[in-house]
DNA sequence: GTGGTCTAGACCACA
DNA sequence: GTGGTCTAGACCACT
């Protein structure tokens, strides 16, 4: 399965995809012209809603990282190199301004923080080599 | 007492309430004993319902961070400096494992992940200096 | 479903609709991932304001006895059997405790008090048979 | 001190220092005909505001277990030794009612219970040897 | 359909 | 004065 859903951690279902195929599109696990999973397969896979996934599906093609064909499906749309890299960083750079504004506010010193994103680098690269 | 709410943000009232007192128990700027403002002043200080600031103070008290004296008010409790920077880290690394997880799967390396912070720490430094 | 409420006795009615979901889930009554009735349905049922029971409901969650599944409703969550019963046991015990203490103030001897409670278990033995 | 307040339980002030008052009447503790102190100094032995005392005194005198003799104070009322038992025996049994009948609610067996109370009775005769 | 949030205004117990 | 509870009704996001 290539979406994991946490049905109880308050995230919007749909945002839980949205977020997770943004990021396999500017990451490359999806390629450009692939062909994205239907609304009612997906659906299905997950167990959920087939409202939820189109939900989804239509804010991505807002955001222009997917194409729609009529009567034949959903593709990834060829996003250039540096919007990819634009949006990667934006993505991050959005989550990292929030924990750093409140490390301050909290009075947490530079070097702690480093600190702990160390040891959360070193957890996901354990979870990577064995998953 | 210094509390901003945004109120277009879907971010809920009471949450933002809730938060912003918290940080400001476990940072030390509301110090142990200390008097919270009451409901109703606070209430119309954000022009905002009085029941969802007693929201925030009924959750603010399940956490023990803070309590009742009856027909009194509120008051912040003794919080355990251990129990303090346990929060403390709570926060920031709630904050931080969504940044590194996203950062890694998006294949952003350390190193350019570090850099982000440090322009961002530089970033608040100096609004701190000057505001 | 049965909920009893006093309307009349001072104890908040969120609070007993609160207390009797938490015994009937406890003692089996609600069996894992049963669904509850809807906020709405269960307030028209007791005649009483849909905030009421969603308070109520959203005590539980945070208890950890009941979960949200989003747009769909609440259902009993896997409660493991010793924290059952370590549930039911503090509930019994707090009581309890009050019950002795006071015993023990006033004087009355242990005797007579198992003979108090063998007479009520006693009563209770009957209505259960023919209520 | 003769009367002891835990002033973060929820249970009013006042009705603290009323039930603590009656039991130490009908126990004997406070004989008939004995002084109690004035409200103003228990107010400020205990830090709570004298309404609170007064409150509770006037509940007592409505039980008619204390008499208000004017321009000298509150006096423990002569209390026949049959309504005497007759009160220690309903406060006690109120509380165990409650017991008794969330025990039965709950599925726990007689002996179980019967078994928690003596543990407690061998916690608090404990506490009366070495306070 | 579901639950969550908020409002305006009321009443209550407590101190 | 304090906070707690409740109502009636509204709007929202999610499924």
């Amino acid at each position: 399965m290539l979406i994991q859903i946490d049905y109880h951690n308050g995230v919007p279902i749909y945002r839980q995809v949205l977020d997770q195929l943004r990021q396999q599109i500017v990451s490359g696990q999806l390629s450009e012209g692939q062909q994205l999973v239907s609304v009612r397969d997906l659906a299905s896979e997950l167990k959920v809603n087939p409202m939820t996934i189109s939900k989804a599906y239509a804010l991505l093609e807002m955001e222009g990282l997917v194409e729609r064909r009529r009567g034949i499906g959903l593709f990834v749309a060829k996003v250039p190199k540096q919007r990819q890299s634009e949006i990667k960083t934006r993505i991050v750079q959005q989550i990292l301004d929030r924990a750093v504004s409140t490390a301050i506010q909290l009075g947490i010193p530079q070097e702690q923080f480093q600190q702990l994103i160390a040891r959360l680098f070193e957890k996901y690269d354990r979870q990577e080599r064995q998953p």
